[in-house]
DNA sequence: ACTGGCTCACTGGACTAGCCTCTTAGACAG
DNA sequence: CTGTCTAAGAGGCTAGTCCAGTGAGCCAGT
């Protein structure tokens, strides 16, 4: 099991029919020109138009209050959160869902500056984390794997290093996209020790709790990274 | 539970049922050490446990799955995500919500970054977008009032000029802490002319198309704007 | 001894019908 | 005009039922 995870073989689609009540509800809030504020037809008529169940229904509506495009008031309906403009970045996102150079430019944005606070606020144990991931990840990479592990181990160090809850969600939340990238890059030819060597030069900066170096470090590390997928 | 102190006034706390599952269903996760891979007990026998019905608990099931904490799959179960991170960071914001030098920080980061970008990409239209937003504030200002919605709207432009999705999503999941944020600081006397003219210093470096100096613009503005938590 | 196919006891997916509470507008009494 | 009451309609939740995948184990055919 955990070795189809590890091949990045997702497991084939499983249709879920509250996710495509998402997207329809998506669509139609779009088109029906709703603004914030607005509400949503009542669950009992909208079930009936979708031709689903309240329950199925309510699952959907669930969903959609958890990305925070609507909010349900009982006896009232389901009224349009103040901020709609996260419906189309959701469902823009949804629709292309590798947009390899934003992603990397968010990234890069996250982890500079995750950089540079982890030089500022490490303490012993995170250096101790740090150092262990850049072992794993030599380890890997001397037994011919790609080293994939240890680099996933590094990065979340440095995100526990930094110290910033808030940060370390904004990170987790682009995790995903930057894994799919992970796995590309350590691909290709002799990869895996340049991002070993500039691994090494981040974690001096961090040991030396040079904030700037790190994030510079960090910056060109990630450009490294991140060539490959441009080419393609 | 304190006053949400919001403009709009945020209707008083509707309990959902489901809600309260998600956070039972985290603490239990945590509580019995399961690891990613591992499965959370079966519908059936979970909704006995939490003496709630299906239903209700597939709702409960659903917001986790949103959230990426598990990932349901038919005919064999619930399964927690690779990144059960997510858990521990969503249920740490939710406790105590307002870590003011946090959300500052990643604020800044983001944005300084959105700043940059924008004057490195905007359109003639995103440009009328800002200046619109700066008219809004200052009309409101010169009427008496705090300027928020002028605020919100230059951000926003900002945001949309920078014409980065991912980052904009970034945004979007912090914009609701900002919110709390803003109104206190256009609260302080004098604070929205401040506010109002750092605003302008930072349409002018986009209008110029120079990135360095709108991202500097962008963080000596929201350090302005951000002093006042730090004194209380 | 292996392979393939079958069964069956699980798992979640979805629906239905019904009753509850909450909200609100409008009727009605003062 | 004002305050109160009520009923319609909104969402919240439950219980019961059936459908559809999954996977372990059995058993025949090779």
């Amino acid at each position: 099991m955990e070795k189809t995870a590890r091949l990045g073989l997702e497991r084939v689609s499983r249709p879920r029919l509250y996710e495509q009540l998402v997207e329809q509800i998506l669509a139609y809030i779009e088109s029906a020109q709703l603004k914030p504020g607005d509400l949503l037809p009542a669950e009992r008529d909208l079930a009936e138009r979708l031709g689903v169940s309240r329950a199925t229904l309510a699952q959907a509506l669930v969903a959609l209050e958890v990305l925070g495009v609507i909010d349900v008031q009982h006896g009232t309906g389901a009224v349009l959160a103040r901020r709609p403009s996260v419906a189309s970045v959701i469902k823009g996102l949804r629709e292309h869902r590798s947009r390899l150079p934003e992603i990397v430019e968010a990234r890069s944005t996250l982890e500079g500056k995750l950089a540079a606070l982890a030089a500022a606020r490490r303490t012993d144990e995170d250096l101790k984390a740090i150092d262990h991931a850049l072992g794993v990840m030599a380890k890997e990479i001397s037994a011919g794997d790609r080293g994939t592990q240890g680099d996933e181990l590094f990065h979340e160090a440095i995100t526990a290093a930094a110290h910033s809850s808030v940060l370390a969600q904004l990170m987790a939340f682009i995790a995903e996209m930057i894994l799919e990238t992970r796995m590309e890059s350590l691909g290709q030819p002799g990869r895996p020790e340049q991002s070993l060597a500039s691994h090494r030069r981040i974690a001096d900066a961090i040991r030396d709790q040079d904030p700037e170096a790190a994030a510079e470090a960090m910056l060109a590390h990630i450009e490294l990274v991140s060539d490959v997928e441009l080419l393609r």
